[in-house]
DNA sequence: ACTTAAAATTTCAACTTTGAAATTTTAAGC
DNA sequence: GCTTAAAATTTCAAAGTTGAAATTTTAAGT
């Protein structure tokens, strides 16, 4: 009986989780859709690449952003269309091909990058340090054990 | 200077709010599909019509569900050529369309929440009470800022 | 060298999702 | 009653997303 309340509180948790993070999403894809004319995946690919600072693999960087190869795909297919990013293939080993962001797309990068960390910073205005630092604990607990169980 | 730092951790926070949210969503993706042939937005839609247990307009669901109308449109679609869903047009306002489970889709869905709720008791199996009503908390400071400064 | 397995990426079909435009119906003001 | 605005839903094109199959390349074993 109290471990169907707990497997009820979690499944309750994970449901204001989810909400919690669909709405940020939405207001994150308005903002840089109004303010800048782009989407939501192929900012977080940029910003992907701007983080690691050097050409990333097809692969690493669907395993990064947690989305299918595929996906990965499709979306460094569009930057590259805008120019944005520029693909390379690995000269030691030719299966692998390798992404960066060419000038102009770190150029662009570096300008919504400022302004999406201000959004961020507006949606989450309630949560200080004392809730940002019980939320990443939170977190992390909750991430132990993902890695445990699978 | 400060509150720079404060920014850049809400946005850290947000990023891995993120991730947590994406790998969980995959694992019940996954779970959905390997062992009930179905997938998430089509378990949502069921669900929020289970738990309302009345017949739902679509702008209700649509809202409930925090997607867009079109989304919700096309999902009820889906469940409809199932035969788990059925719509009727309400009679004192032919605008509106009211959606319910069909006798069937209340018995798959019940089928399958039992089955979702343990997988989601599984995937945050390490947070406890505590855990859970500290992050219910935190959910709750951080919506009352989304409604506050939109 | 040859064969086979593994690895990395792309392709593909199906589905989901969005945002805007179109459609239908109701309500309001005149 | 007529016109116009508002409301609810659907339609539509474009984009994103997945998982599986196909392709290309490398590595391993014989």
């Amino acid at each position: 009986m109290a471990q169907e309340e707990l497997s009820l509180r979690r499944l309750r948790t994970w449901l204001r989780l989810l909400r919690l993070t669909r709405s940020t999403e939405s207001r994150l894809r308005d903002f840089l859709r109004v303010n800048f004319d782009t989407t939501l995946p192929r900012f977080d690919v940029a910003a992907a690449l701007y983080r690691q600072d050097e050409p990333m693999k097809m692969s690493e960087l669907s395993r990064m952003l947690l989305v299918s190869n595929g996906n990965a795909t499709n979306v460094v297919d569009r930057l590259e269309q805008e120019g944005k990013v520029h693909r390379v293939s690995r000269e030691s080993d030719k299966r692998v091909v390798l992404v960066e962001l060419t000038p102009s797309g770190r150029d662009w990068f570096r300008e919504i990058s400022a302004a999406h960390e201000q959004e961020v910073n507006r949606i989450f205005a309630n949560l200080g340090h004392d809730e940002l630092t019980q939320l990443r604990d939170l977190i992390r607990i909750a991430e132990r054990a993902q890695d445990d169980h699978r």
